[in-house]
DNA sequence: CCGTTTTAGGATAAATGTATCTCTAAGCCG
DNA sequence: CGGCTTAGAGATACATTTATCCTAAAACGG
């Protein structure tokens, strides 16, 4: 479904998101924190600080925090950062221009459950993830 | 969502279905058919085969043909027997051993939308697709 | 200003997925 | 049987993704 960066994106923003603590948070925290490699997770929040997700500073008391508030920010938003929107707009059969005009014989099937899935994340914030983790102490690690 | 491999076996899939042609097609006609390069369209329905889904025939008239009748095929099959059940039975986060004892945030809203998906590949037959493909003259190529 | 900390960015290495190649085995035909 | 055709299977190349490494740039703190 996503690739591996974007499983380790979601956690992170997830992570960040249920700490309720404005101000950076270091990628080795994070990492070590989550149990994913810290130059990988660093490679992964450049490309969300590049979207605009995040915001950076360098050196002691440095870190990655969010640009704007979890509030505004969904789970659409941090995969399409990630791995593009090919998942929502690229389909099954991976034909080339395909669509309501030259549809394959999946189309009308797939739409209707395509919709749903982009819905879902679109509709899901980062503040809404946080709250259902501090409810339930729902986990983001093994 | 699915590999380049699993597409392929679909469109190759579907392909065979809307030929309404019983005995062995060669995987080289297909290929050429579909613009899908021969020898990497063997490798996969050596997979299908392997899953007892088509059976093959070596020699001249030889080729492939579905081991049972197109009504009794589903996507599903298809897909799991290529990219494995990982779509339908892992989950967005990765996360190991996860599921209703120790589910991620997401969990509650996600396994709403997964089992449509399931439901959707699970209940659609070659043979369905195969009528659509021949009432609206749907495509399998570029 | 200098050493330390931390992200940025590019280069490199390992792993996986995609595609090709070669040889074998099976089947057909004369 | 001998030559041709086709799928099977393993080895090999290529591409992309995943992960690591190294140097720089920015920030802080003495
Ligand atoms: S389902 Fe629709 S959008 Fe997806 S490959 Fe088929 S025609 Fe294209
Ligand atoms: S949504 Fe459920 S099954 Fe999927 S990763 Fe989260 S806990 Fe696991």
């Amino acid at each position: 479904m996503f690739s591996r960066a974007c499983e380790y994106g979601l956690r992170a923003a997830l992570y960040l998101a249920s700490l309720k603590h404005n101000g950076y948070v270091s990628i080795r925290e994070i990492g070590e924190r989550l149990n994913i490699s810290v130059p990988f997770l660093t490679k992964i929040f450049q490309k969300l600080t590049q979207a605009g997700l995040m915001q950076s500073l360098r050196g002691p008391s440095g870190g990655v925090m969010f640009a704007r508030s979890p509030e505004e920010i969904t789970l659409f938003d941090v995969i399409v950062a990630i791995d593009g929107p090919d998942l929502f707009t690229e389909c099954v059969l991976g034909l080339p221009g395909c669509g309501e005009a030259a549809p394959c014989p999946l189309h009308d099937h797939w739409k209707e459950v395509r919709t749903p899935i982009r819905d879902l994340f679109a509709s899901t914030t980062l503040a809404d993830m946080a709250r259902r983790i501090q409810e339930a102490r729902l986990r983001l690690t093994a």
